[in-house]
DNA sequence: TTGTACGCGTTATCAC
DNA sequence: GTGATAACGCGTACAA
């Protein structure tokens, strides 16, 4: 079924059914009518292809995901679900590309072949080839995170420096002398990846100010990782009594690790950091942390893409969401161990 | 930049650059090589929406999933990742359509403006209104999860009337006597949801062949529900021992009310189930249930795609999944309470 | 190896 | 104001 169809059916010219579809110009009622009939009986749609090549864009989004190999966390799920239903809302498609290295087909695919009409780029690395490639192709982009230098571009973050500051403020606000940070796993650190450093010196400097002891360590994102880390944690340091994690995953292992090893949380134990919300939920007791706005931030990235698409020479804009620190039960005043 | 600007530059008509694309004719080594090298120094790709309108194929799949306000389970993702990662092997890109209802913009969109050249439908219901419209329109297509009367069709699914049948007969051969069955929630099951269907009915005719008093209830797929599900359940039912579930997100609830009953796991309460791998690994003890195999299901369900896209005449086929339940430690031999 | 028709919508242009 | 004609976007593949 094509517009030529139509239009035979309708006994008028391609032309005029297309301005029925458009709107773009007036038709007088009775023909719009009855090519509107046509339409409706025959469930007519135009072709994408077709339109894609005459318009010059494809009504797609590109939304690059790390390559799935890798267990997708709750966090990075979130946002491929809320990036999908805000283009939805706009009427537009989204083109899923798993790629993480530098020579993706898939990515490639999407980018040289005009396949979208931008892209949203999660898990954005502190140095990340794929910006540069697009910067160069001129295709409009968004990360969600962002790079070591992101000026000139537009992105979305997790101010995960100042939101795991905060979480330490409030560990020594309640008397913790000495506390830890479990971060992600060291490959993930070491690739660069932006959350951990930014959530390690932001734990650093707050350590500092408050002249605290603390110790950082990497973990696996599973509760194994979690469980072994967090042994290894309390036999190393015997005065530790509270910790800090960006980790959600780790959180089942650090519940088991502590209750093996008879620490009460928050009596014996606190726990603290920056999480999605049902981790923090599932954690018993319910866990004082952070909760990333998943939603917000992929309905803003789709707004701020959609921006770019309209005006591609406008001022870049970014957004950096520091979410509250929900205080649920797991911290609690120091106690020695 | 295009195939005519490659062909100028080479100094040789576009349809010579095509046959070089292609490899479809042969292209005197010289000429090729003369045309490769503007390719490359270009980094020139065909514009997929020409190409797509000229082969009448688009290279890319669908992939309906539900509406991503609900939030999709860790198996869910599990497909996503997988089919996208199966379809990128085979250099096809996937196109994401939350859809859940009957009139779904995004889903028309994608059937009816031919965007994809097949579908895998996630997410089936016993009687589904895609189904039928992918049949009507001819597009190929692969449910994961099948209909009532999933016969001419094609699809692939877990056999979740076996896995728990197989589930209470383990529990039933430790002695227990009054098992439960922990279903997903009401509004699902209400709604034709596959799994919870043909759980129960394997629930019940293995707790009659056994001569076991069963119960099954409904509980929303989240810790709290999980809680307060099972809460009920021990209040309700003194003489349980025992249950199986198909409610994996449930599980962290589970076990908080199991052990806030005071009961241990397995030596006074057993658990066991279905389950994605990782969800059973975070229970403490470790879950004794049957692994969905996510990533093998994605895929083959774009091998099965595949093939109908290739002969769309050919007989369909499907493949039901029954995994073994791996004997962990959440199962023991049966205690009054 | 090349010229060219074709796939299908869109829109500028022309005719009434 | 309305309708039709035709060129165009870009790559493919048959005929020459």
């Amino acid at each position: 079924m094509n517009i030529g169809e139509i239009a035979r059916r309708a006994g008028v010219s391609r032309s005029t059914v297309s301005y029925v579809l458009s709107g773009k110009r007036t038709v007088s009622e009775a023909t719009r009518q009855r090519i509107q009939a046509v339409i409706d009986e025959l469930d007519y749609r135009p072709n994408a292809s077709a339109r894609a090549l005459k318009e010059g864009r494809t009504r797609t989004l590109g939304l690059v995901i790390p390559p799935a190999s890798q267990r997708l966390t709750d966090m990075q799920l979130g946002f491929v679900a809320s990036v999908v239903e805000a283009a939805a809302r706009h009427d537009l498609d989204v083109l899923l590309s798993p790629s993480g290295g530098d020579h993706d087909r898939s990515f490639e695919r999407i980018v040289a072949g005009r396949r979208v009409d931008g892209v949203v780029l999660m898990e954005i690395r502190l140095s990340d080839d794929r910006v540069t490639r697009l910067a160069k192709v001129g295709l409009p982009f968004v990360t969600i995170g962002r790079t070591a230098e992101p000026h000139g571009m537009s992105w979305i973050d997790v101010d995960y420096a100042g939101l795991i500051a905060r979480c330490v403020h409030h560990l020594a606000d309640l008397g913790h002398r000495h506390v830890a940070l479990v971060n992600r796993s060291a490959e993930l650190v070491a690739s660069g990846y932006g959350p951990s450093h930014r959530a390690l010196a932001g734990f650093r400097a707050a350590v500092a100010e408050r002249g605290l002891v603390g110790v950082d360590v990497c973990c696996g994102h599973d509760a194994a990782s979690g469980e072994a880390c967090v042994e290894q944690l309390l036999a190393a340091y015997p005065q530790l009594t509270a910790m800090a994690t960006i980790n959600e995953a780790a959180l089942p292992g650090v519940q088991r690790a502590l209750a093996g090893a008879g620490l009460a949380v928050p009596g014996d134990f606190s726990v603290t950091g920056v999480a999605a919300q049902h981790w923090a939920e599932d954690f018993s007791p319910p866990l004082t942390a952070a909760d990333v706005p998943m939603v917000d931030m992929g309905t803003e990235a789709v707004a701020l893409l959609l921006e770019i698409i309209a005006a591609p020479d406008a001022v870049p804009r970014h957004r950096l969401y520091s979410p509250p620190v929900s205080l649920r039960s797991s911290t609690g005043p120091a106690r020695p161990r």
